[in-house]
DNA sequence: GGAAAGTAAG
């Protein structure tokens, strides 16, 4: 018979007595080593009576003393009414005392076992249960309807797919697979772990179903982002001549929001208010979510207004949804406004917080709010989360800060929360824009170990679009052209990323005729208009191969207003190839863009300088200035050792930098006189130079 | 002594 305890491993303490000894857990410290003793009916009639009344928490402790001194707390059934209300009151852990206080006898008792692992799986210790079912089975003690669908959410909340094929074994061999509350739960596990088919097969095969079997099909769908699954449930339900209720409407409205489907979702909202079906808190969550991705302002409006008016902003979640939408639409103070007022805040309200200024751009604000929930009182139990540093982290890499964002993500491992693959593609591209390839090569390796990279097996246009862009990147034209021949063979169709990607390549390795033949096929076989970055790259692979009177007439013909990286193009080729009347005609357009970025002012001015005319350079500077520009400086970094320094041209690096600078002519020297530059040098060797130059003292 | 619906990061 196929035992949980394959996959768990048995807790010390559930281990048969003989071996219990005080050094165990404080769970068995508690549990006596004799039987328990007969109390007198009327006793435990008595305080059964007095725990079923509605009880303060202080009450409720009273009367547990009064059991513990009478000795009636070693009776199972009033441990598991004991269990139940300190759970209800989110006391897990005097449930747990409580439990452990029966004596090995009144283990027997079903309802104690079905109280503590109610308790421990209502407050999300759901492995901890999983153990009691395991320590229930091995003291012998068979489960019942009520046991199961418990240690099936146990299962599907640990996440561990074979735990969950155990259990549905277990509910075949004990009988259970018509029970309704059984198989239900099996759906829901089947549901959230997106095996929709083996739900299905199950929901066909049950002889007798209720409103929560169709309803958990439902949000199976939905979760699996099926609206059609859902819709068909949906209209089958109706065929069959049952009423769906709030939570069938909810399901399906979320069934449809999580796809993007907003205007359908709006649709079928407004239909559920014509029908009459009482609108819920969740119901309304899922149209915020809705709002927040669109951008119909009015709508988020309106239904806020719905909120205000139906009274459901004493809900947590609509709040946090509200936050949410908020912040999609960058209503900053809206959404803190909202925060703030907040009596009770969980883990979701703050990180809808925090995404929300990271979304922003505010990645300050987003470090702000996350240092301030580090701090805040323990009550609420909200401590960062993946998400939460996910969010900070990718708010500092999307603003280009990637030092901070790599800081956070050093801090995220000290702090040991595991991160998922949202982070590590943040960090990733962080790696990616500082060429820092140790730290990159580190990830690719944590992504495998934790089977992150497996999603490449299906690949989309963006990894084709990153490998041909990669390629190209290094000059590898010709692998570039080749990738993009093997993307159209696997049937994938370029957009106009791949253009780009593509196209520069061809620019960057001189690959002029084919990318002359690259840009007619854009638009007459794959139907794609050239956009001004197409036109730019055409325009450099021109320039640079010194076709400047075609690149300029590229220019002047444009369907599209050029910018200044079409005219940066043409004015760079110029400067290589020394041509001055078509650099005159391109200065005289780039004097006259509205543009903020300075790269080809200073081209220009240099250009000017370099022919020795220098009251027209002196004047694209002052014209630059004028406009109120002011060119960022350039800046170089170096991984050494797992730290990143930046440096600029002619910075002060240091006090000892007559002797860095010997080191590098050094370097240069050794690298000019090898073939391949490189080659004869270690990576240790360039780290340990590279720290020399930097590190202080 | 039950169950199902919702909101946060790329």
């Amino acid at each position: 018979m196929l035992c949980l305890h394959r996959c768990f491993s048995l807790p010390s303490h559930f281990h048969p007595i003989r071996r219990l000894t005080p050094k165990h857990t404080p769970l068995i410290s508690y549990l006596p080593f004799h039987s328990c003793e007969p109390h007198h009916n009327e006793l435990l009639d008595y305080f059964n009576s007095l725990l079923q009344r509605s009880l303060t928490l202080q009450q409720a402790r009273q009367i547990h003393s009064q059991i513990f001194i009478t000795d009636a707390h070693r009776s199972p059934f009033l441990a598991s009414r004991l269990v139940s209300i300190y759970s209800r009151f989110g006391l897990v852990f005097d449930a747990r005392k409580v439990f452990c206080l029966v004596p090995f006898d009144g283990l027997q008792n079903l309802l104690l076992w079905n109280s503590i692992i109610r308790a421990n799986v209502t407050h999300g210790y759901y492995e901890f249960a999983v153990r009691l079912y395991v320590a229930m089975r091995k003291f012998g003690f068979w489960p019942d309807g009520f046991t199961l669908p418990l240690v099936i959410r146990a299962c599907t909340n640990v996440g561990v797919n074979s735990l969950c094929n155990i259990v549905h074994c277990h509910v075949l061999q004990m009988g259970f697979w018509n029970h309704l509350h059984v198989v239900n739960e099996l759906l829901s596990m089947y549901g959230k772990f997106g095996k929709m088919d083996h739900a299905c097969h199950l929901f066909d095969g049950m002889p007798v179903r209720s409103v929560v079997s169709w309803n958990t099909m439902l949000s199976g769908y939905a979760l699996s982002c099926d609206p059609v699954g859902a819709s068909r449930i949906f209209k089958r339900m109706e065929l069959e001549g049952l009423q769906p209720n709030s939570v069938t409407w909810t399901s399906l409205l979320s069934s449809h929001a999580r796809c993007g489907f907003y205007d359908e979702t709006l649709e079928l909202f407004m239909l559920m208010r014509t029908e009459g079906v009482e609108i819920s808190a969740e119901a309304l969550a899922v149209l915020l979510s809705v709002c927040a991705d669109m951008v119909d302002v009015d709508r988020g409006n309106e239904i806020h207004g719905y909120v205000v008016k139906g009274g459901y902003e004493n809900y947590l979640f609509v709040k946090n949804a509200l936050i949410g939408a908020y912040g999609k639409h960058e209503h900053l103070r809206d959404a803190h406004k909202v925060f703030s007022e907040m009596k009770a805040r969980n883990l979701v309200s703050w990180n809808a917080l925090i995404s929300a200024y990271a979304e922003s751009g505010l990645c300050d604000k987003a470090y702000a709010v996350f240092l301030e929930m580090e701090r805040s009182d323990s009550y609420s139990l909200a401590r960062p989360n993946v998400i939460s540093w996910s969010a900070v982290i990718c708010g500092f890499a999307s603003k280009g800060r990637c030092e901070d964002s790599l800081e956070l993500f050093r801090q995220m491992q000290v702090c040991r929360v595991i991160t998922n693959c949202v982070t590590i593609s943040s960090v990733l591209s962080v790696c990616a824009e500082l060429a820092a390839l140790n730290l990159g090569r580190e990830l690719h390796g944590y992504a495998i170990r934790t089977q992150m990279d497996d999603s490449i097996l299906g690949r989309d246009i963006i990894s084709w679009n990153s490998l041909i862009g990669g390629y190209g990147i290094h000059g590898l034209g010709e692998r570039s052209l080749r990738t993009f021949d093997e993307m159209l063979e696997a049937g994938m169709k370029p957009d106009n990323i791949t253009f780009v990607a593509v196209l520069s390549a061809c620019s960057h390795a001189g690959l002029l005729a084919a990318g002359r033949r690259l840009f007619n096929r854009m638009a007459s076989e794959f139907g794609i208009k050239p956009n001004v970055e197409h036109y730019a790259c055409m325009v450099d692979l021109l320039g640079r191969a010194g076709l400047l009177q075609e690149a300029s007439n590229i220019v002047r013909n444009m369907p599209i207003e050029p910018n200044e990286c079409v005219w940066g193009a043409l004015l760079n080729s110029c400067r290589m190839h020394r041509v001055t009347d078509i650099a005159e005609e391109t200065a005289s357009n780039i004097l006259t863009l509205k543009s903020e970025i300075t790269g080809s002012f200073m081209l220009l001015s240099n250009i000017y300088a370099a022919s020795g005319r220098w009251e027209d350079s002196a004047r694209v500077r002052v014209s630059a200035k004028s406009k109120g520009l002011k060119k960022t400086p350039g800046q170089s970094w170096i991984e050494v050792r797992k730290k990143f320094y930046t440096f600029s041209a002619g910075s002060v690096l240091h006090l000892r930098q007559d002797e860095i600078y010997g080191i590098l002519e050094e370097l240069t020297l050794q690298m000019t006189s090898a073939n391949e530059p490189n080659s004869c040098l270690s990576q240790q060797c360039i780290d340990d130079r590279s720290e020399l130059l930097l590190v202080a003292n």
